[in-house]
DNA sequence: ATAATATATGAACAGTTATTCATATATTAA
DNA sequence: TTAATATATGAATAACTGTTCATATATTAT
């Protein structure tokens, strides 16, 4: 198992990705983000959001769940700051954390047309 | 669950959000992608890859892990076009499947290194 | 053809996670 | 204060996923 044809060349970026590597609270700090985005459950929630600000229960009519799943699913996204929550009497009213997260759904979009 | 103080404009941002919902597919392979990238094992994989293409054996020795978790692991993020592969002799050869990918992967560590 | 090396894969197991159900909390109305 | 509404949450369960172990496949050398 040690010998490639670019032994060299592959040992260089062994090295580099030795030195660069993040550490593993990074790492996990950056996974965590994906995994957020990672279940269509939550993405059409966010999708949802894209369109702008919406109270759970909007969140409900326009991703479909149950409240309750929708719910666990706000609190997922909110704690990985995905998106923000403020509270308007009594409905709780959600958004996109900020114009990052929703560029980068609009761009995954985007690309996911082109390469179909 | 039916008053909220701002029903009519939510209810217009719900109606853009039920138009422009994507397909059940098109959201399993949007999600797909980013649940690629939402694993450590994986990621390292990547961000090892993010230095140049290697070998299986080389990417074992950068990116930690058995031969056979990273083996499984390279071919989910096969599956999910992350990354391709070509044969040279014994070896495969792996890397990121495009520049895309390379862009993603560094906008967001530099998006870590902000927040954290 | 046989042996050796590099990589891939199926099955089993363990850990994780999304959903459901029941219930709790918080706000507003009466 | 009590009732009603909106949202959140703990526990249980079911489905999913990553790793390991054993083994298979493919290429090269002898």
């Amino acid at each position: 198992m040690e010998n490639c044809n670019h032994k060299a060349e592959h040992e260089r970026a062994v090295g580099r990705a030795k030195q660069s590597l993040p550490s593993e609270e990074d790492i996990a700090k950056l996974c965590g983000a994906f995994k957020a985005l990672s279940e269509p459950s939550r993405m059409k929630i966010l999708l949802a959001l894209a369109q702008g600000e919406l109270c759970v229960y909007h969140i409900v009519e326009a991703a479909g769940g149950t409240q309750s799943a929708v719910s666990h699913q706000l609190r997922i996204l909110r704690d990985n700051r995905i998106i923000r929550a403020r509270r308007d009497g009594q409905n709780i009213v959600y958004s996109l954390a900020d114009e990052h997260v929703a560029r980068l759904i609009r761009t995954s979009l985007e690309h996911l047309n082109c390469e179909v």
